[in-house]
DNA sequence: TATTGTTATACTCTATAACTATA
DNA sequence: TATAGTTATAGAGTATAACAATA
């Protein structure tokens, strides 16, 4: 019997073949250290990172963003205020709600954002660069499909305000 | 032409495939998760999750540690020392090298690294339970050869020592 | 001198609770 | 009353720099 759960260790050698989940976890935190690369190399984190991500083309409010990042509205709140500080958010009033505030890119932070997603993909797309392209095509289209099946368990947010008030 | 750089952003319907880019970054974020709240329902954070899933059958030292998690030393020894204030592991210093120390689990340590490797195996498992056998053994397969790749370009750790001084 | 580990400092990230303003 | 957002507070996680002890 092959060993199984080896959820968040090293690796013991090349020759034994990683479980599901171990697989899946042991990429998850390739993944990360991308992000975690290129927002170091910006001096950003990958937080930061990820909501530039996000922000690329909406301006959600206060509260979608917390939904989507699945962080508290305090927290959010802490998050603009450092982005804003830096200069890659601003701040902008609802004008149909006088509680609502949306986010969006300055053209710095525009430009951070175009410059982050490309470095992540020519990383990640490194890390594949070694499989065949059916391969990359198959492993595409099931990161894709567990990506839709937890998606279908909860309802998306965030889809509908793409401009502003 | 199908939409490409989708870096870090929600889903838009669950009509298009997903690149490889957005589709690995997107599923490390749902096993990221996972981590998450795995950690949270026992009052731990992901790191010090995954610090007990490393220890499980090893006695790294300090050093090893911070070069394995990609940590800086002294934030190493902040992680231990909260691991140890809440009793999951305990410091032991080298016989052979008295600046070395050497970390290892509690027996509390261990029972909660244990728990917490089979929750999290139930839920990344959970997220593929709608895959056919085929299509896991194949991501299982695809993911094991991207972090396999990734290894043999920097070398292992920790593969050594697995007993006390 | 070099290595291992800790400490001091400063910052980001995070949640909880209490608050303000608007609906 | 309920909702959107902020602030105050406390704690974890992080790196840098300076340090102590050992090799």
């Amino acid at each position: 019997m092959g060993r199984a759960d080896q959820v968040g260790q090293p690796e013991r050698g090349a020759g034994e073949e990683l479980g599901l989940v171990d697989g899946l976890v042991q990429l998850s935190f390739l993944i990360q250290e991308v992000f975690g690369r290129v927002a170091a190399s910006h001096k950003m984190t990958p937080i930061q990172v990820r909501l530039l991500g996000i922000l690329r083309d909406r301006a959600p409010t206060m509260l979608e963003l917390a939904r989507f990042l699945k962080l508290d509205k305090s927290t959010v709140s802490g998050l603009i205020a450092r982005a804003e500080r830096r200069g890659l958010v601003v701040r902008t009033p609802s004008s149909v709600d006088g509680r609502v505030i949306h986010v969006t890119l300055t053209p710095d932070g525009q430009r951070l954002a175009e410059v982050g997603v490309e470095e992540i993909s020519r990383q990640v797309n490194a890390l594949a660069s070694r499989l065949p392209a059916t391969a990359r095509a198959q492993l595409a289209a099931l990161a894709t499909q567990l990506v839709r099946n937890d998606a279908s368990g909860r309802g998306f947010d965030l889809a509908a305000d793409k401009t502003l008030p």
